[in-house]
RNA sequence: GGCCUGGUAGUUCAGUUGGUUAGAAUGCCAGCCUGUCACGCUGGAGGUCGACGGUUCGAGCCCGUUCCAGGUCGCCA
């Protein structure tokens, strides 16, 4: 065993205070300088970089040892610290330097395959694969603190609001709704699997049931569904659940949580209470559940304004039920040409979209991809709809609704990126509210809830659960960053008759009632508290908040595309005997990474 | 499952119309060098061009199949 050297410092933190103290620093090497009879080694720790050097003043062994020195070494240093002949402005140590009277060499490096360094640019798989050489970049480290802070925070400020953090059971009843479940068989219970959690939702409103009042947990969930930049199978909710309140007392809890947050993370105020809008309004304007408000080109309805036309695509959509809608870019003319468009018209055949109608406003006239079939007073009707002035661009689609709200959505974030109006440093809270209880599932024709089958309906829509459910509005709410959907919840069905009413207009039967929410509905029958609560996507939350692309900046091991841990190669084959003592038979072959 | 983009040195990339020995930068190794901090200078090593098959006198380049990665649509109560 090495002689291990007493740490007194950490490297980032040394300054010109320190001028003069023996200190004793651990880390690894970043980068060695041998000028000849001078050698400087970049010293790293999770705080920062401090030079240390070795000069011809020390013995000569010594000197000879850190010559030895090559990148990621991980070494003891005691030293004087000095402050600096040379100054580097560029490092935050940069006014001091440490002066090595002793050097212990606690492990040597391979050459490693990736750069230690955070404006590197290196295969996404080759940095997973060696997660922990990336884990030792600033950033990263810093992105983890940065998580550390915010769950820290949650924990602080929920604490100081009642609740009580409470662990709920990782391996439950597979569900079959909804998202797909991981499976995890019982070797007690051949032949029966546990599902480990999408949520914790039944068992949060149980514990409403059970008296907690209010329910906090930072849990991890599950979620057997391809990957996304934002979405990994294993990801982390802030999850929370309080009795006897209604739609206001849960948003004020919670506008109250981000102000914190943003003041101890951030150090930024925010306004509160934040905007709300209602689901419908937010199709309307945005084209989208999750609209993004930094920027404008709100979407405008056309169907008044193109009814009676001849032009087929439009008239055809009318006809059918659909929408014409559509986006004016304010001075957006220029800034496309042909060949543009054209991209841009084929990427919203990803949402549908058969094809988008432009026109420009120019000085005398409007040019437009359909001046055939509209003469300029007809086309001057709809540049007016958007109040269009000169050289404006205006996207048309036709369609149904669905595939006209999610191509303008589309287009409207999209060339608001190419324009460079989505500010960073910008943070634009909004409450989606009233969603619908029910959508139709396209394919069988099915009501499903669009949140889950326990969201109690706004008071006044009750009645239409009998007569037209697909029109009732829910007490459920969505919390939207810049577009970005950071959180969710309802206020829950304590009532059982509604509750029975609810299950009724899903199409489920008691038997398929008992079988997936037995448990929830038996529990219903022993008192329970109005009740309501959110969920945060931590990962989502901390991605938006340091500004990372995507939430495996913010995550120590994610996953891969698909769904691989590339550090540990999980998932991989089970021995025979597991699978034996399990009384499962596979009936493909498995091998271990090809 | 569909679509898009990519796969060439340890790493990041270039590679012309298909043409002779596949390049650059960086990293690595060795030597020199006392104020560097992207140190500098000199020299050196390093390649199954993702894989398989085809076309061709000749393939990194063209064609087919396939594997891998990222993004995205479907999916995500």
């Amino acid at each position: 065993m090495t002689k291990l050297l007493k740490r007194t410092h950490m490297c980032g933190v040394l300054n010109t205070n320190n001028i003069d103290e023996e200190v004793v620093l651990n880390g690894w090497v970043q980068k060695r300088r041998n000028l000849g009879g001078l050698i400087f080694v970049d010293l790293r720790d999770k705080t920062g970089i401090v030079q240390v050097t070795f000069d011809d003043k020390i013995p000569e062994e010594l000197f000879n040892k850190a010559d030895m020195l090559r990148s990621e070494y991980v070494i003891g240093v005691r030293g004087i610290v000095k402050e600096r002949t040379a100054k580097n402005s560029n490092l935050a140590t940069g006014e001091i330097e440490v002066f090595a009277s002793d050097l212990v060499i606690y492990s040597e490096s391979e050459t490693p395959p990736i750069y230690i360094k955070d404006d590197d640019n290196v295969d996404d798989n080759l940095r997973l694969k060696y997660r922990y050489l990336d884990l030792r970049k600033n950033k990263m480290q810093k992105n983890l603190t940065f998580r550390h802070n915010i769950t820290k925070c949650a924990r602080e400020y929920f604490d100081e609001c009642g609740f009580t953090e409470v662990e709920t059971p990782m391996l439950i009843k597979p569900t079959p709704e909804g998202a797909r479940d991981y499976l995890v068989p019982s070797r007690v219970n051949q032949g029966h699997f546990y599902a480990l959690p999408q949520s914790p939702q039944m068992f949060k409103q149980l514990l409403m049931v059970g008296g907690t009042d209010r329910y906090m947990q930072i849990v991890k969930c599950f979620r057997d569904e391809d990957l996304r930049a934002d979405r990994q199978p294993e990801f982390t909710q802030i999850d929370l659940e309080m009795s006897f309140v209604d739609v206001d007392d849960v948003i004020s809890v919670q506008e109250g949580f981000l102000k914190k947050l943003f003041k101890d993370v951030m150090d930024m105020d925010i306004e509160t209470p934040f905007p709300r809008i209602k689901y419908d309004e937010a199709m309307e304007r945005y084209g989208s559940d999750k609209p993004d408000t930094r920027f404008g080109f709100e979407l405008k309805c056309l169907n008044e304004t193109v009814s009676g036309t001849e032009f087929k695509v439009f008239a055809d959509a009318l006809d059918k039920g659909g929408d014409v809608r559509g986006i004016c870019i304010d001075g957006g003319s220029d800034k496309f040409s042909r060949k543009d468009l054209d991209k841009l018209i084929d990427a919203t055949k990803h949402y549908g979209a058969k094809g988008v109608v432009w026109l420009r406003v120019l000085e005398n006239e409007i040019n437009s991809s359909v001046n055939k079939f509209f003469s300029q007073e007809e086309l001057k009707n709809i540049a007016d709809v958007f109040s269009a002035k000169e050289n404006d661009l205006i996207l048309i689609v036709a369609d149904k609704s669905k595939v006209v709200f999610d191509s303008l959505g589309f287009l409207r974030r999209h060339i608001a990126g190419k324009l460079g109006l989505l500010d960073d440093s910008q943070y634009n809270f909004l409450w989606v509210v009233d969603f619908p209880m029910f959508e139709k599932d396209d394919e069988t024709g099915e009501m499903k809830a669009m949140h889950h089958p326990f969201t109690h309906p706004k008071e006044e829509d009750i009645a239409l659960l009998d007569t037209e459910p697909e029109k009732a509005k829910a007490d459920a709410y969505d919390i939207v960053l810049n577009g970005v959907e950071l959180g969710g919840g309802s206020i829950r069905i304590h009532d059982k008759d509604l509750q029975a009413k609810m299950f009724n207009v899903l199409g489920l039967s008691d038997e398929e009632c008992n079988d997936k929410f037995g448990f929830l509905i038996e529990a219903f029958k022993y008192g329970t508290p109005p009740h309501g609560g959110l969920a945060y996507g931590l990962d989502r939350l901390v991605m938006l908040l340091s500004g990372e692309p995507s939430i495996r900046e913010v995550i120590a091991f994610p996953k891969n595309q698909n769904a691989q841990c590339m550090v540990s190669e999980a998932p991989g084959v089970a021995a025979e005997e597991q699978l034996t003592e399990l009384g499962i038979k596979l009936d493909i072959e498995t091998t271990d990474n090809e």
